[in-house]
DNA sequence: AGCTAAATCGAGAATGATTCCTGATTTAGG
DNA sequence: CCTAAATCAGGAATCATTCTCGATTTAGCT
């Protein structure tokens, strides 16, 4: 049976890619694609929990039985330097991934350590009025809000 | 020669505890002042470049050459379950810490990894904005600059 | 469809940060 | 002083993350 030509690799915004991983630009490297990588990207865009690789692996175990918990690290990093994925270090210390790469914030829960997303716009006032006192110029913003979250306020209560 | 006697210990202000840090209300566990805590602390508290637990032992190792990393952290902890110390999680995954416990926000350097504080004032009408719209009660909000410092910005230019 | 080089994989070892354990020392009270 | 609890130093243990390496897969090219 003939089979169709797979469509090429949807390559990833350059003007995302995190600085430390910049690739010659004379000779950029080549990417494969892999089931691997491309289901652990659908799983990351799937949710909001912010998983950590462990969570991940745990998720795709059912998958791919022979699946490392190398490969899940080593393909998170290829996500975040294309500017896919973004790492979002967490209170606790182990690293959480987020597949939402739109600008957003978040409020984590101090006795749980849920992450959730919020959609709250900042005041752009606040990076021109940053560049102005302190000469710096930024180009990303964070908010964390910090909180119980619902279901923890509840039982608190 | 006769000693006068020491000054009682400071105890931090109790509201400002981390939750999971509680302890029996009945019986609060009683807590021995020692040098080596208070020049942890006053070491954080003269800097403002958010060191990690290897950066102060190794501040600390001339003063007193038997300190062990263990005690570096168990007293971080300490410090940071009194709400005296808070700890900043960093991009790199290595923990950060900061003396200032008033709230106030950072410029994290992409390059360098340098954190830098900044005096700029988060609009109130944020955290209700979130409570209305997400009832969510934050009681407190960290907000994160991205992009390059000063000097690493000169050198790529 | 075959051929080859480069990319990626899985397994497991290595690393690095942080925590835990233990017996010795220090502190706070009485 | 005396004692109990807290803290220490040193070292082992744990946990997340990275690295190594030989085997497998992918992409580009006849
Ligand atoms: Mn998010
Ligand atoms: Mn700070
Ligand atoms: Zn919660
Ligand atoms: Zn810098």
């Amino acid at each position: 049976m003939r089979r169709v030509s797979s469509p090429r690799i949807p390559h990833a915004d350059p003007s995302a890619q995190r600085a430390e991983c910049a690739e010659p630009a004379d000779r950029p490297r080549r990417r494969n694609r892999t089931v691997q990588r491309e289901r652990l990207l659908e799983m990351l865009r799937s949710t909001d929990t912010h998983p950590t690789a462990a969570d991940l692996f745990e998720g795709l175990r059912g998958e791919f039985p022979r699946l490392s918990l190398g490969t899940v690290y080593r393909n998170l990093e290829v996500l975040v330097c294309e500017g896919t994925v973004e790492q979002v270090p967490s209170q606790s210390g182990v690293m959480r991934y987020d597949g939402n790469p739109q600008p957003h914030h978040h409020f984590v829960c101090d006795a749980c350590g849920d992450i959730r997303d919020l959609d709250i716009q900042l005041p752009s006032a606040l990076t021109t009025r940053l560049q102005r006192r302190y000469k710096l110029r930024a180009d990303r913003v964070r908010v964390d809000f910090f909180g119980l979250c619902e279901t923890c306020s509840d039982r608190d209560s």
